[in-house]
RNA sequence: GGUGGGGUUCCCGAGUGGUCAAAGGGAACAGACUGUAAAUCUGUCGGCGAAGCCUUCGGAGGUUCAAAUCCUCCCCCCACCA
């Protein structure tokens, strides 16, 4: 179990590949480097690009050198695979910010110092082409009728929205990078989404004709959670990966709420615990599953946003839910919290003045008090006189944001699905005032999950 | 360039002068049941301190007591032909 191949299909990360045989050859070389593409098409990826994050860090920890390739180049072209409908041409200014985002947020799942990997941006050459040369060199190797048989451009063909030139010539675009990477770095195996294939063979196709040498690729696959729907997408959006637009603890939440059927497959996935502990998990059932998830989440933010982040989102989902301690038997790996400290526990450690509670985690010391106290619970702040002169429920759960407007909040409210400090709201134009502070805060909350607290603050 | 078909609320999609804040489905939200899961059942699903009023059917004008619906111009998409 020590080939880079078989783990990656053990964890599930292969779809499929190109030359089998050949492959599993070159992956015996210690000198491998590899790519993936990843597009700017918004100024953060989501968690539909944690399969292609995860893998390369796994080839990373493999030993092998990984390069991140920003698509600046190709994005202000656009891929139509995959796609039913024409994408919205991005004007450059809006691809260098996306940029920026997204580079920051690889460099979380992939160490890019000392040379251990490479973060390359295609605009770096495709910007420099001149067109007459690039038809006459890159071009004339593409059949246009093997093009139009690609099974991502096929798909466009036939929908209603046609496709047309410039989106045509994005696989000489991305075929081109492979060409350069294999020229520049050696790179010779190439990893991307299903929808990527026709490109990828492109590629290794325009390697052959111009070079006369064998590159490879793998497909990672599209995941879909187990109700059918792709990864990383809710109602509310996708969920990202930068903190700004995905705060911790909702990203935190988004795992937690894995359907059952998804934990084992996901903790394969989303988090790097040996497999051994994570086949356990495919054993368990039922409520006792719920472990699984906490634990499923609290790596997966720990991956996305760091230790820190991880224990806030650990913690104030323990205090606003049902606390839930994680035994030592599951995934024993995982450093998350297993001491028993559940709501009672942070409260008294709220009000105590005890020294501070060491505990490790990915091998740094942590101060956990200081983490307890920095609840990750989303809060508006309030004045004192505001909240003497009363505010109408519907109104502040609208202010609050639990509810996009004051019908909504009015509805949420009517149909029993708003609480405060744990009561149900009966009434929409309750008034609330300071009599209902409890403790410098007031706790709100939509439906079962959703929480708002409102903490006061003096005038002075 | 020609001919034909289209653009409706978050998405799909019905609606061809008043009964239209607009059928139906999906998504979503809330309640019940639960395990912060799934399935199921029930309710809600433009905005407004809610009586009533205001804004919405690609955009701008017009006809009419009355326009998503009729007319004019414009923008965008698709199919076929060139």
């Amino acid at each position: 179990m020590n080939n880079i191949i078989d783990i990656l299909y053990e964890r599930g990360f292969i779809e499929n590949t190109t030359h089998d045989k050949e492959l599993s050859r070159y992956l015996e070389d210690e000198n491998v480097t590899c790519y993936i593409g990843f597009d700017p098409t918004a100024s953060s990826l989501h968690v539909g690009s944690l399969v292609p994050l995860m893998s390369l860090a796994y080839m990373q920890k493999h030993g092998y050198r990984p390069i991140a390739l920003i698509g600046g180049g190709t994005g202000l072209v656009g891929d139509p695979s995959g796609k039913t409908e024409t994408r919205q041409l991005l004007n450059s200014e809006i691809i260098e910010e996306n940029i920026c985002g997204i580079k920051e947020q690889i460099s979380r799942f992939i160490d890019f110092s000392e040379g251990k990997a490479i973060l390359l941006n295609n605009a770096d050459w495709l910007s420099q082409l001149r067109y007459i040369p690039f038809l006459r060199d890159i071009g004339r190797h593409f059949s246009v009728n093997r093009m139009i048989k690609a099974e991502s451009y096929k798909m466009r063909l036939k929908a209603e929205e046609g496709l047309n030139f410039i989106e045509f010539n994005y696989m000489l675009l991305q075929s081109y990078d492979f060409l350069k990477l294999f020229d520049k770095y050696g790179c010779r195996l190439q990893l991307g989404g299903s929808d990527q294939w026709g490109n990828i063979v492109a590629g290794i196709d325009l390697v052959r004709r111009m070079r006369h040498e064998t590159t490879f690729g793998i497909i990672l696959p599209l995941i879909t959670t187990s109700s059918g729907e792709k990864m990383g997408k809710t109602a509310k959006g996708s969920v990202w990966l930068d903190s700004k637009r995905t705060k911790p603890n909702l990203y935190y939440q988004y795992w937690i709420n894995t359907d059952d059927r998804d934990v084992a497959r996901f903790l394969a996935l989303f988090t790097f615990l040996p497999m051994v502990e994570i086949k356990k998990i495919e054993k368990l059932s039922g409520a006792d599953l719920n472990s699984a998830k906490t634990v499923l989440a609290f790596e997966a933010t720990l991956i996305a946003h760091g230790d820190k982040e991880a224990l806030k989102a650990y913690h104030s989902a323990q205090s606003n839910f049902v606390p839930r301690p994680v035994p030592k038997e599951i995934l024993p790996s995982s450093s998350i919290p297993r001491n028993g400290m559940e709501r009672e526990d942070i409260s008294a450690y709220m009000n105590a003045t005890l020294p501070p509670i060491r505990a490790e985690i990915k091998g740094r010391v942590v101060d956990l008090k200081t983490e307890i106290m920095a609840d990750s619970t989303p809060c508006t702040y309030i004045n004192e006189d505001q909240l003497k002169a009363g505010i109408p429920a519907f109104k502040l759960y609208h202010m609050v944001g639990l509810a996009n407007s004051g019908s909504a909040s009015r509805r949420l409210i009517a149909q029993g699905g708003a609480y405060l400090n744990g009561k149900r709201l009966e009434l929409f134009d309750y008034l609330i005032t300071d009599s209902d502070v409890d403790n410098m805060e007031i706790l709100l909350r939509a439906g079962k999950k959703r929480f708002h607290k409102l903490k006061v603050k003096n005038n002075n």
